[in-house]
DNA sequence: TGGATTGGCTAGCGATGCTAGGAACGATAG
DNA sequence: CTATCGTTCCTAGCATCGCTAGCCAATCCA
């Protein structure tokens, strides 16, 4: 490969990633209704017909953003439990602490990540390994005797629903710190 | 009032309905992509405009279909919750098996009353009767000393994140019983 | 029977995601 | 240095979306 189409190929992995952030400040800043294709080229100042020829689709730009946001948070879980590095309570204190704040933080990002169509795929072998990282930080605050996976699935279930109905008002904000105690008091092995 | 506007009112009544049904068939036969003013408007044999007499927007459609929703889900939940009807174990895992059964049942309409914009309100002093209903049937599955409401907004935060999760194929549908299960076990009061 | 009112329709607006087709650029061979 | 060839990217446009303006006809009251 000739050096010329080595900067080329370095050129469109780097506007691959302007799309991609642009997309992202677009979005929380505004909000994912305003992400529309024509905004989103002029914001990168090229053309709509570029974004399709990084992505499939708005589905897959969407993806991009949040398979960002999964890395992401699993960043965010690792750093929580590596302060509790024990499974019981305060790892899953932790942890589960951090997914709340990380949802209310982000809410765009979350959206793209559980709410919007995009186009990841889950619970497959082809799960990318982002989103594995997540929910093996659930897994590991529970003892591996006893059923971690099972008990991750609940608590990233319960995690999730209470961050969406926080999000939608459909529950008080102001209690979801009490919600928190009350799962993990539930949920969490002893000690 | 004439008795010919009685009838005509009578009329615009049943129209109104008659969109509200033909919007959710569409929805659950096609999914919400499908549900589009032209081909609602085409289904109940009228132009479009037609709708925006009857509703604000699309929003108040989805709206009127997920508070039908809302009132079926309350009758399931209260029926399931007559079979055991004192607070306890038996009496929460009844609703929460009937809640996720309701959600994987009809997922266009659990759809239209978590996922899609409409037109409710939640947590407000004008939140409609059949969504309080629905949040009361957990509530009376916990004794009123403890703190009941809080139990509630736990349990139907993991019911619902378990149902969408799920829905999203982001978990395991043939472990939902087992994840139901763990759930009613720790949260439930004793007995 | 004539004039006002209401109700519904046709037609169209702006905006959406996405695509075809050609213009202009840059790299390479003579 | 020039001519050719690919590649890249833009202009323009398609079908469809939610929604609305404005007219036409049927209906109601005098």
């Amino acid at each position: 490969m000739s050096a010329v189409s080595e900067r080329r190929e370095r050129e469109r992995a780097q506007r691959h990633r302007l799309i991609v952030t642009a997309a992202r400040e677009l979005a929380e800043s505004e909000g994912w209704d305003a992400v529309t294709t024509r905004r989103l080229a002029e914001r990168v100042e090229y053309s709509q017909p570029v974004l399709y020829s990084h992505f499939a689709g708005k589905e897959a730009i969407v993806g991009a953003v949040a398979l960002e946001g999964f890395g992401e948070l699993a960043a965010r879980l690792g750093g929580a439990r590596r302060e509790a590095p024990e499974p019981g309570r305060a790892a899953l204190h932790a942890v589960c602490g951090a997914y709340l704040d990380f949802a209310e933080a982000h809410p765009a990002l979350y959206q793209a990540m559980f709410h919007l169509p995009n186009d990841l795929r889950f619970a497959s072998d082809e799960t990318p390994a982002p989103m594995r990282a997540c929910f093996d930080e659930f897994v590991h605050c529970f003892r591996p005797d006893g059923r971690p996976e099972l008990f991750a699935e609940v608590t990233w279930s319960a995690l999730h629903g209470m961050a969406v109905l926080s999000d939608t008002a459909r529950v008080r904000r102001e209690e979801q710190a009490e919600r928190l105690d009350l799962l993990v008091a539930r949920l969490a092995d002893a000690p």
